[in-house]
RNA sequence: CGGGGUGUAGCGCAGCCUGGUAGCGCGACGGUUUUGGGAACCGUAAGUCGCAGGUUCGAAUCCUGUCACCCCGACCA
């Protein structure tokens, strides 16, 4: 490629709607341009960098025994009535009408159209099992989109969905997925972690996400040192405290005057006592159901765990006015004791001797609280959120925490879809059974996104090998000498004859400008020839990563090329 | 959806308070000189000041409404 011919406008100053890295570079760098909140169009270097993801998705999906199709980006309603998904999907399915009417909705994930696909055509278990995947744009109108590629509203994404005649089988197929992912991004040259993961409204147990570690990740994870259990927050399981030995105090509570005072850390300051011995009551509306979690004041509540423990599909911290009906008091006074709904209590809360609770009245507490002792009926789930020191709940060991861009997530969905849209195969007895689905999702755009995050230094992009948009960069530094011309023009053609994805900078721009760029777009290998060290037979070389230069021969610098392109693609694999 | 903020040339911004012919830097285009880390000089083009109403002799500027975009929160298969 010739860079003069090339789309690639750079920007020296930062555009200001760009707040995370790869936003700012992307833009910077010339790689895509903002269409709309959350909507980009890619350029040609965005291009070839989200081809190279493709290309390394399906050498692996293929590998792994999966096919691709390509299904439709507008689908229509009624597929989506089968699945009930019409319904509940609620404002991020954008939902389109066409000329007659007929409403159809732009697809935000395929696993009804994949669904309906197979079951039409597979019939028998000796289809099975089928394995399918596709790269397709998919839209969904997220509330707030943010952080450029991170989250947007229109991506790009490799779904795929497979299909299996039972349980056993899904979750070897399972299992293939898995590794395929590993590969996927190990070749990405990412640094990342599959996480265990919250199977949401799904069901069953079996998810996990492929994390790109990076402190602007939007995601939290937690990592034990010792057993190597690593899980999303959301799903993280902790070790309880051993309380068996714990003896219920004797006594009552009393009810205190607590003026205006609100939070756990105003009762905790009115009061005298650590956060941890205030009990928080937090009310939510679970299916529309008002339910009161309690929580140890010092401790957060993971409102996944909440949503799995009442197995809810919609779960809303309850507004001013919903607390005040509940209640009967504004918001701050809510307490367990009296109060006229569901209750769900942490372990936690357990073991508090003399705790603080609301007392469902304005500007009142009860003090001297224990839960055992003045709720006894009570039962105890873990709903609270893991944080870094917590005990592991596999082993007891030490959690670590890390920030992740979620770039891709392996499902175990059973037979949620296929029983519901009626994909059913015959089993070697004549039985018809639903089919037993996986479903399988990478980012390629955010894929993309997460590699900026983590690959860059002040003058920008600093590409792993295979994402780079071409390999090498040549800057020849004066175009007026012939002999720099020549030597480019000939290290260009000899390396575009090996193969190697080369882009020559044969604008007439100043020195300044051509490596400000050539780091700017992140080119992995550059080659710079310049009048002086060309009088002695050399050029220079150098890695985009590293710091330093080296001069080498211009005879060697074929073969020094090609040399590197592979120690850098195996740098990656490590 | 709640809170905060911004819309003026491709990009970054000033002008607005105190109404009076729309400016600066970068970029683009032409020219001369320059050529190893975003050059210098000369010249040129480019803006219905987000949009719609209103006030006024006169609105980028004041008022009302509206739209878009960004950040924080809530939400997120």
């Amino acid at each position: 490629m010739r860079y003069s011919a090339l789309l690639a406008p750079t920007l020296k100053e930062v555009p200001k709607e760009a707040e995370v890295i790869s936003h700012q570079l992307l833009l910077r760098a010339g790689y895509m341009r903002k269409v709309a909140a959350g909507i980009y169009s890619y350029m040609p270097l965005g291009v070839r960098v989200i081809e190279r993801v493709k290309t390394i998705i399906r050498e692996e999906m293929t590998r792994s025994g999966a096919q691709e199709v390509f299904l439709p980006a507008v689908q229509p309603a009624e597929l989506w009535k089968e699945s009930e998904r019409w319904g509940y999907y609620g404002p991020e399915l954008l939902r389109v009408k066409d000329r007659k009417g007929g409403d159809f909705c732009i697809g935000p994930t395929h696993e009804e159209v994949m669904t309906a696909l197979v079951r039409d055509d597979i019939k028998s278990y000796r289809q099975l099992p089928l394995n399918l995947f596709q790269i397709q744009t998919k839209f969904r109108d997220e509330v707030r989109p943010r952080a450029g590629l991170l989250r947007g509203r229109e991506f790009i994404m490799k779904d795929g969905y497979s299909f299996d005649i039972d349980e056993e089988a899904a979750k070897r197929t399972y299992q293939v997925m898995y590794d395929a992912y590993v590969r996927i991004f190990d070749r990405c040259g990412l640094s990342y972690r599959p996480v265990e993961a919250d199977t949401g409204n799904i069901g069953g147990n079996m998810s996990h996400e492929f994390q790109v570690l990076a402190d602007s990740g939007e995601d939290s994870i937690v990592s034990c040192a010792s057993c190597n259990y690593t899980a999303n927050v959301e799903k993280a399981e902790l070790q309880q405290a051993d309380d068996s030995a714990f003896v219920v105090p004797s006594g009552s509570y009393d009810k205190r005057h607590t003026p205006a005072v609100r939070t756990v850390e105003e009762v905790a300051r009115f009061l005298g006592l650590p956060t941890s011995n205030i009990i928080k009551t937090i009310l939510y509306l679970a299916d529309e159901q008002p339910v009161a979690v309690l929580m140890r004041g010092d401790l957060e509540v993971n409102e996944v765990k909440v949503k799995a423990a009442l197995k809810a599909t919609t779960l809303l911290l309850a507004n001013e006015a919903t607390v005040l009906e509940i209640t009967g008091a504004p918001v701050g006074f809510a307490g367990p004791i009296g109060l006229g709904c569901r209750l769900l209590a942490d372990p936690s809360v357990r073991t508090v001797v003399s705790g603080a609770v609301g007392a469902n009245e304005p500007d009142h507490h009860f003090v001297g609280v224990s839960i055992p002792r003045d709720l006894p009926e009570l039962t105890y789930t873990d709903l609270r959120l893991a944080g870094a020191g917590d005990a592991c709940g596999r082993c007891g060991g030490t959690f670590a925490f890390f920030k992740g861009i979620e770039v891709g997530q392996v499902f175990y969905l059973g037979t949620k879809y296929s029983a519901k849209m009626k994909a059913q195969v015959l089993n070697d007895k004549g039985e018809e059974n639903p089919m037993v689905m996986g479903c399988y999702g990478i980012g390629v755009t955010r894929t993309m996104a997460a590699a900026i995050e983590q690959n860059h230094d002040k003058d920008g992009i600093v590409w792993p090998m295979a994402l780079a948009p071409y390999q090498v960069i040549i800057a020849p530094l004066q175009l007026h000498e012939p002999a720099v011309v020549e030597e480019a023009e000939r290290i260009y053609r000899e390396l575009t004859a090996a193969g190697v994805d080369v882009i020559i900078d044969d604008r007439d721009l100043r020195p300044g400008v051509k490596l400000k760029d050539a780091d700017l777009i992140g080119i992995p290998l550059r080659i710079t020839i310049g009048a002086r060290s060309l009088a002695e037979g050399k050029v220079e070389f150098k890695l985009r990563r590293l710091p330093e230069a080296t001069l080498i021969p211009s005879a060697d610098i074929i073969a020094e090329t090609i040399k590197a392109i592979a120690a850098e693609r195996g740098a990656a694999a490590e």
